[in-house]
Parts: structure tokens; C-alpha cells; sequence
RNA sequence: GGUCUCAUAGCUCAACUGGAUAGAGCAGCUGCCUUCUAAGCAGCAGGUUGCUGGUUCGAGUCCAGCUGGGAUCACCA
């Protein structure tokens, strides 16, 4: 039974029955905790119509749903609030139709499909805290698609060439003496990391040599030797020249690596990789193509630019007076290819973070103005910065948070947790260090995931390895507890029934509130997907997860006498424990049967 | 300076998009394990929602102004 469909149905009839006017927009809410009853209708509005006051308008509905619903039993009216007592046994129809639903949660295909960009790193150092918010945003947002019935193309860009990349080729060729990964035992990335930063350092020194002898300092930050290798590199690789692209593959190759080792430990995974390397020419012809429309205009340097002051944003240059592609031109060409690639998605989500938000703003603009109707379900999934309790990520200062150390932390953390509670004794040790994994990438990813991804965040190393309350580790708890519940009913041959439901015919307060959560899980997936929030769900969970501990601690389930209670009360805790393994699946969260 | 954005309990975050006496977690205090996992539950305390006006039956939410953070406004990406 859909319990807001007919409600609504039934509430729509009796302002027609009562007032000639059936409503559509009906503004129903939970209601609140002091009150009784769990739905509440809102009056005021309906005052229009009713031509009488919130009260008397609140008291004629009540008494017409209690008299004609069949699923409304009481009701009590406070101002214009009409608070509604949904009767148990329409609470248990719901149960059941959940209950009975295996793919509770999965809505079949719609066939729409959808592309979803996250990760898109640099080449030349490391993933760090940064990265991580964006991994696993973009991945939960795709996971949110999917089971709404969308068919998800994951994908990202990888930042492969540039002068940034040649950075850390020049001071591996200067200072590197032929190390690679094998040979120094370091991570791929971190090693190419540490010649970007090896690349700084001497940068920097030389710098100050030049700007001590009297060079300006704009001047001497071109000037210095190592960046003038590093530029000299660049314009090697654009010539293709094959000494240079050897070391590039080699590098890049480095970093790839380790990438994959990172990014299979966060748990996300691509369908299709760009590379900037290949895509970094794209987009040229279409800003050609735009100019002789006059959706572009050319300067008589020849530079190309495309006027958005109308539109209340700048002039933006599209084309270097020497017909070169800017960041913009590529990622005009890259989304036109990419729909090309996928001619059957919608829209594109870009999770990149917000100080982006003016680029993609452009670039939105850019795809409507050159007639592409898509551009219109493009989305800019933007994220606020991560913040440290010592101000910003600095890479200068050495406060950049390493992707791997800290999910090498977490586990940690939870291992040692998970020993000092000890009631993992029939665990071997394989099986701990897989389920501190578990707890640990569970904190971590909740932690990350339960704020607004618009707002900019704190993340406190001590807080975010917190076990209790509201986290991960929480709510994996909890689905444990339920499992060793319902294990020990199967031992007991306790097997409910769709038939054995149907006999319920009162429920405790905690079984109501349950039932009440559960039933919104619907309506929280498409807000959740509407608004790119995998907060949303990551809220969800924990009231689901707060609200069965409620009904356990107030309940002792198998003390139960009555067949049919019991019957019932296991068939709600399999269903809790699966719904909440079904949202946390979304958040890109595992959760185990037993810690 | 222009544009955008944020400000809620000591701290970290919510608030179903305009609804009732603004809710959780952490930290503090008090209880609850001889019974299904205490990584739990119950309770106490904690607030002039940055400030000032406005809009209306009703504002943390919408509008204006102010204060204070942040981002952005490159022929960088």
C-alpha cells in the first residue's frame, strides 16, 4: 500500500466532498513529537477554499477521513494543524506491501541514462582529503541514479599532460638518477609527487637567487633554470618529440598505478577514462564554427572570445591569438564528444568543486548558445572546500591529508577498536583486518558524506575517527545487531509469513516510527537525487538505524509469547537491516553481519 | 571593486524548500548489561538561528541593508 498516495487521494476527496474543490498541492508533514498522530495536515491554506477558520477547516476534514478513509483512526487539531492517527492495521498493509517487495528501494529501469564525471585528478602528486570528498560524492550520486532506474555512465578526465606534468619530469631527470617505483619501493604517484615537490623546492631557491641579483620577481619565476627545462619539456611533448613522450608515458604509467591501488581501496570504479592528452585539441572546430555563426567574435590580435556580458557575466577567450585552446575549448569539445560517445544520456553531472562554479557557469552557457539542447541537463555538482581544524589544505605548509594514509588511519583506528571491544573471537585474523576495513572506510565515507555537499566542511582528524553516534560504524552496528537477530530466529525456525502479518493487529509506538521511516525511503531517494545529495540518504540511514535501536532496547523481541508478534517483529528487523544495507550500498558503504 | 556563496547549542552538522515550543551527534552530568551485540538506550543541561528592518495568518528559510568568513572575476587548469 502506497500510505501518501492515499492519503492524499483521501484528503483530495473530502475537500471536494466538503468545500466543491478537490486540492492537489496538499502540504502534509511529519507530525510533531508532542502531539499524537504521525501525518499532519496543514489548513491554513485551505482557508480559501474552506471559508472557514484553520480550526473548524482542520476539524471537518479530520471528521470526514475518520468516517470515509477506512485508514485514518483518530485525529486531534492544534491551531490549523490536523493531526492525523493513522490506524495499525493501514501501518501494517504498508509493512507488508514493503515487506513482500524484494527490490524495495530499486525502482525498474526508466530508460533515461546519465553520465556522472567525478575524481579528475592531476598527474603529477597524489590524491589527497580533497579528492576523497569528491570520489566519493560523485561515486554516491551514481549509485542514487542507478537505482532510481537510471542506466549510469561513470567517467572522469584525467589531467595527463601540461606544464604541471613536466614539472616533476624535470626534477626526476635533474635529481631523480633513473629511481622508479620498483627501484625506491614507493607508490607510483607518490614518487612522481615527490619530484613535483623536489621540482618547488629548487624552483623556489633559484627564484631567490635571481630575485637577490635584482630580477623581478614575475621575472625570475620564468627565468629560473629547472622551470625553463619544464617549459622546454612542454614544448618538446606538444612537438611530439619521442625522448620527452617515453618519459611522459613512463611517469604517467607511474602514477596510474598507483592511482588504481587508491582508487580500488576507496571502493569506486569508471566505465570509460578521458585523457587530456587526447581530448585537449578538441573543441577548436566548434569555436571555429560558432565564430562564423557570430556567436563568437574575433579580437585583432586574433584571439577568439565569446561576449556574456549580457548575461551579466565577462568577455571569455576561447581561442590564443596563436589559435591555441584554452580549459574551455576542451571542455566544450570534450562534452560534445562525450554525447557522442553516449548518444543516449540526458545530461551530464561534473563533480568538481566550487571554486569552478564561474567556469561551468560559462561553459553551461556556452553548449546553449552553440544550439546543443542537452546543456540544459548539465549539472555542476559543486562542493564546498574540506577544511582542516588548522584552516586550509597547503601543500607548502605539509598539511595536505594523504587519500592513503588516511584511509590507512581509519582502519587502523577500527582494528584497534574492534580488538579492545573483543567480540570477535570466532574471527580469524584475515577476517578482522576485513572487517576493520569495512568499519574504517565506513567511518570515513559517512563522515565525508553526511554533510550538504554545497557547504564547505571541517574535517577533524579525531572526530572523524569516532566510532559512535552519528556515523558509519553506527549504523553498520546496528544492521549487525539485526542480523544476529535474525539468524537466531531461522535457528529457531521462526519463519514469518505474509499471512502471519495480515493477523497483526496493534503495533508498539517504536514498530509505528519504523515502519513510518521505512516508508519514506522513496520520497528520500528522490530528494536525495534531485538535489545530488547523498547526505540525504546518509540521514536517512542513521534515523532508521536510531529508530530500530529504540524499538530493540524497548522490546525484548524473543521474550515475545504471542506467535504472530514475534513472527512480525523478525520479519521488521530483516527489513530494517535490509533497507539500511540498501542506503549505505548507495553511499558506497558495506556493512557486516557480524562486529 | 563586480558577481556568487556561507553564518543555527561550547564543537560538528540537521531542519521534508514558508508551518507548531528549531532537532541530532560529540563534549559535560545522571541512570540502564545474570535476559536478543552497551560501537546501544533513556534522561538532564545547553539557542535572541551574525545584526537591523521588511513581506504575511506564520520567517532559520523569502526581500533590502549592514557585519564577518570563503570563492571567483587569467590568452592557468
Amino acid at each position: 500500500m502506497n500510505l501518501d498516495f492515499v492519503l492524499r487521494t483521501e484528503i483530495r476527496k473530502a475537500t471536494d466532498s466538503l468545500f466543491g474543490q478537490p486540492v492537489d498541492n496538499l502540504q502534509i508533514q511529519p507530525t510533531n513529537a508532542e502531539f499524537e498522530g504521525s501525518h499532519t495536515l496543514v489548513c491554513f491554506p485551505l482557508t480559501k477554499i474552506s471559508k472557514k477558520d484553520p480550526e473548524q477547516t482542520a476539524t471537518a476534514i479530520g471528521e470526514y477521513l475518520v468516517a470515509n478513509s477506512g485508514i485514518v483512526s483518530r485525529f486531534n487539531v492544534v491551531k490549523g494543524f490536523l493531526n492525523l492517527v493513522i490506524a495499525d492495521k493501514a501501518w501494517v498493509e504498508v509493512f507488508k506491501s514493503i515487506y513482500s517487495n524484494k527490490d524495495f528501494g530499486l525502482l525498474p529501469s526508466n530508460g533515461k541514462e546519465l553520465m556522472v564525471e567525478y575524481s579528475s585528478p592531476n598527474t603529477n602528486k597524489p590524491l589527497h582529503l580533497g579528492h576523497l570528498r569528491n570520489n566519493f560524492l560523485g561515486y554516491s550520486v551514481a549509485e542514487i541514479y542507478k537505482a532510481l532506474g537510471y542506466k549510469v555512465h561513470k567517467v572522469q578526465i584525467i589531467n595527463d599532460r601540461g606544464i604541471h606534468i613536466c614539472k616533476s619530469m624535470a626534477a626526476w631527470k635533474l635529481f631523480g638518477h633513473g629511481e622508479t617505483p620498483q627501484s625506491s619501493g614507493m607508490k607510483g604517484d607518490k614518487l612522481v609527487g615527490k619530484y613535483y615537490v623536489e621540482f618547488d623546492k629548487n624552483h623556489k631557491a633559484q627564484m631567490k637567487e635571481l630575485v637577490d641579483k635584482g630580477v623581478s620577481e614575475a621575472d625570475a619565476e620564468k627565468q629560473s633554470p629547472i622551470m625553463q627545462l619544464a617549459s622546454d619539456m612542454l614544448r618538446k611533448w606538444e612537438a611530439k618529440d619521442a625522448e620527452t613522450l617515453q618519459l611522459w608515458k613512463t611517469m604517467n604509467g607511474w602514477v596510474y598505478e598507483g592511482f588504481e591501488k587508491t582508487y580500488k581501496r576507496m571502493g569506486v570504479d569508471f566505465e570509460k577514462l578521458y585523457y587530456e592528452s587526447n581530448t585537449y585539441l578538441l573543441g577548436k572546430e566548434e569555436v571555429l564554427k560558432g565564430e562564423e555563426k557570430g556567436i563568437f567574435f574575433k579580437k585583432e590580435d586574433g584571439s577568439v572570445w565569446i561576449d556574456l556580458t549580457s548575461d551579466g557575466l565577462d568577455q571569455k577567450v576561447l581561442l590564443r591569438a596563436d589559435g591555441t585552446s584554452v580549459y574551455m575549448t576542451q571542455d566544450i569539445g570534450t562534452a560534445i564528444l562525450r554525447f557522442k560517445d553516449f548518444p543516449k544520456i540526458e545530461g551530464q553531472v561534473y563533480t568538481v568543486g566550487n571554486e569552478q562554479e564561474y567556469h561551468f557557469k560559462v561553459l553551461f552557457l556556452i553548449l546553449k548558445k552553440l544550439g546543443y539542447q542537452w546543456a540544459e541537463k548539465c549539472y555542476h555538482l559543486s562542493y564546498g572546500m574540506v577544511d582542516l581544524p588548522s584552516g586550509k589544505m597547503k601543500s607548502r605548509e605539509g598539511t595536505v591529508v594523504d587519500a592513503d594514509d588516511l584511509m590507512q588511519e581509519m582502519a587502523d583506528e577500527a582494528e584497534k577498536q574492534t580488538r579492545e571491544l573483543g567480540k570477535i573471537e570466532e574471527l580469524n585474523e584475515q577476517q578482522i583486518k576485513d572487517l576493520s576495513e569495512m568499519i574504517g572506510l565506513g567511518a570515513l565515507k559517512f563522515f565525508l558524506l553526511k554533510v550538504d555537499p554545497k557547504k564547505r566542511m571541517l574535517f577533524d582528524p579525531n572526530e572523524s575517527i569516532q566510532l559512535l553516534g552519528h556515523t558509519g560504524p553506527f549504523i553498520q552496528y546496528t544492521h549487525a545487531r539485526i542480523r544476529a537477530i535474525v539468524r537466531k530466529a531461522e535457528s529457531m525456525g521462526v519463519k514469518p509469513t505474509e499471512s502471519d502479518l495480515s493477523q497483526v493487529t496493534s503495533l508498539e509506538d517504536s514498530e509505528r516510527d519504523g515502519i513510518f521511516i521505512l516508508n519514506n525511503y522513496i520520497n528520500k531517494l528522490n530528494e536525495a537525487a534531485r538535489d545530488y545529495s547523498p547526505a540525504v540518504i546518509a540521514n536517512f540511514a542513521f534515523d532508521l538505524a536510531k529508530g530500530y535501536n529504540q524499538f530493540y532496547q524497548s522490546i525484548p523481541i524473543f521474550n515475545e509469547t504471542d506467535a504472530v508478534k514475534l513472527k512480525f517483529r523478525i520479519a521488521f528487523s530483516e527489513v530494517v537491516a535490509d533497507v539500511l544495507k540498501k542506503s549505505m550500498k548507495l553511499l558506497g558503504i558495506q556493512v557486516p553481519e557480524k562486529m
